[in-house]
RNA sequence: CGGAGUGUGGCUCAGCCUGGUAGAGCACCUCGUUCGGGACGAGGGGGUCGCAGGUUCAAAUCCUGCCACUCCGACCA
């Protein structure tokens, strides 16, 4: 992308509102826009990142077995009513009229309609273990919404539904679940540590949520230190293995793990207090197994080997992807912006010519441009006429993890530096060597 | 929903107390000089002062009501 093309409205100035770091880097670095409280418009730079959020959980999902569909932000008061919660949900649900006076609703979460759509097709427990997910935005009026994405009123959000024929294969479908988040939290670069959650609104007795630890997380948390120090599932996990995936589950439960709300004082005082850890939290994913508290009301049943009908078994696993990037920068910024993941960076790789307009740069610029892109890099050309200060500046902000930075002293004698992002490590390499040290994203 | 604040150009803010017909910096446009860590000079464009009503010869400024947004708390898969 050639900036000069670009849609980047980068802000010198903090806006006032933006009280924690991620908020003010957001607005800065011209990735979101508030609309109205908490709900944003997502820019072109902010975007990027979202999808590139998105695209890992999609692994993450599929590598378990989830099978991806996209159900709609508009829902029917019918099948609430069913389930019982259209009355139970409150105030946070965002009610609505159509045209013929009928109750609609905006999507807060979508267990009804996913347990609609496995009761009209799925008739067979030989059809199950099932799981569904979608990434969608997510409606929950919130009383006081805050710190800009990180709890906003609208939000994207990637949740999954698990049927089973019973508590056994359920919970062998919450163990996917719980390796697939760990796995997908740690590629994100985020130490998310499970803990015992209350269940809340939606139910069940099995739920723990997971938590990043952060110096702006909202809550208070409390475990075991040696959470810090786990080994993430690795890729070839088997996810058909029961007691391989029974056997992660253990592990990461094994120690004291709880939020506020679930702290139990005398388990955390009887960890050795070199090993006790107390701190804040975000909350980027919570998952849960409610039996049949769906499929009761609502008739979801497949029929058994001998033929009788069973209620299926659910769970649902949630992760915030828009809240997710607020963490990202919250766990990976320095007094110059983001300093993303690899993976996650809106930009691999930016290429800063110093001088637009100079023959020499402009040709050696192009070249590098036009290589990286070659090689399957999503490659940021800053070809504006902006000073140099301003483009390190911006380069650094937005947190383009690499910079080939171009310019006609250092082009006289042949020479680029290339500057990592994380660390501000510099080097001063030929032209040559820069085009040959990238040699392809898959490299 | 309780408490506390804030609304003035795209952004940050001054002006309000003590009414007199709107300012600064940044950003933007033009020209020139510049260009290796957010340049400089000259010129220029852009504002229903959140909205409505009231007081007054006169309201950004005083009064009333409303709206929006922010922060603390309660709330929150």
């Amino acid at each position: 992308m050639r900036l000069s093309r670009y849609f980047l409205p980068i802000l010198r100035d903090t806006p006032k509102e933006a009280e924690i770091v991620s908020h003010r880097l957001m607005l800065r670095a011209g990735m979101i826009r508030q609309q109205s409280a908490g709900i944003y418009s997502w820019l072109p730079l902010g975007l990027r990142v979202l999808n590139k959020i998105c695209a890992v959980i999609r692994e993450e999902q599929d590598r378990s077995g989830a099978v991806e569909i996209l159900m709609p932000t508009i829902q029917s008061a019918d099948l609430w009513r069913e389930s019982g919660r259209y009355e139970a949900y409150g105030k946070e649900m965002l009610r609505i009229k159509d045209r013929h006076e009928r109750d609609m609703l905006y999507g807060p979460t979508n267990e009804e309609v996913v347990t609609d759509i496995l009761r009209s097709y799925v008739k067979s427990y030989k059809d199950l273990p099932l799981n569904l997910y979608h990434i969608q935005w997510k409606f929950r009026d919130e009383v006081r919404p805050r710190f800009g994405v990180m709890r906003g009123r609208e939000f994207l959000m990637k949740d999954a539904y698990s049927f089973d024929v019973d508590q056994d294969a359920a919970r062998h479908a919450y163990n996917r679940m719980f390796t697939a988040y760990l796995r997908t939290f740690a590629r994100l670069g985020l130490k998310a540590i499970p803990m015992r959650a209350d269940t809340g609104p939606i139910g069940g007795d099995l739920s723990h949520e997971f938590i990043v630890l952060a110096a702006t997380g909202e809550s208070e948390v409390f475990c075991h230190k040696d959470y810090l120090d786990y080994e993430t599932p690795a890729v070839d996990t088997d996810f058909d293995s029961v007691e391989g995936l029974q056997d992660i589950f253990a592990k990461w439960t094994s120690l004291y793990a709880a939020t506020e709300e679930m702290h139990d004082k005398a388990a955390y005082d009887a960890i050795p207090a070199d090993k006790q850890l107390s701190a804040r939290g975000i909350e980027v994913g919570h998952i849960f197994y409610f039996g049949t508290k769906y499929s009761e009301p609502m008739g979801a049943t497949v029929q058994g080997p001998d033929g009788q009908n069973l209620l299926v078994h659910g769970g649902s696993y949630g992760i915030g992807p828009s809240r997710l990037v607020a963490a990202l920068i919250e766990a990976g910024h320095d007094e110059a912006g983001i300093v993303w993941p690899d993976e996650i960076a809106p930009f691999d790789v930016a290429v800063l010519n110093l001088k637009a307009g100079d023959a020499a740069t402009d040709a050696a610029c192009e070249q590098l441009y036009a290589s990286l892109l070659a090689k399957g890099y999503d490659a940021l050309y800053d070809d504006t006429d902006a000073r140099p200060g301003g483009k390190f500046a911006t380069a650094d902000l937005i947190g383009v993890p690499w910079q080939i930075i171009v310019g006609p002293k250092g082009l006289a004698e042949g020479k680029v530096e290339i500057k990592r992002r994380a660390g501000g490590d510099r080097e001063t390499v030929s032209l040559e060597e820069a085009l040959a040290r990238f040699k392809g994203k898959a490299a």
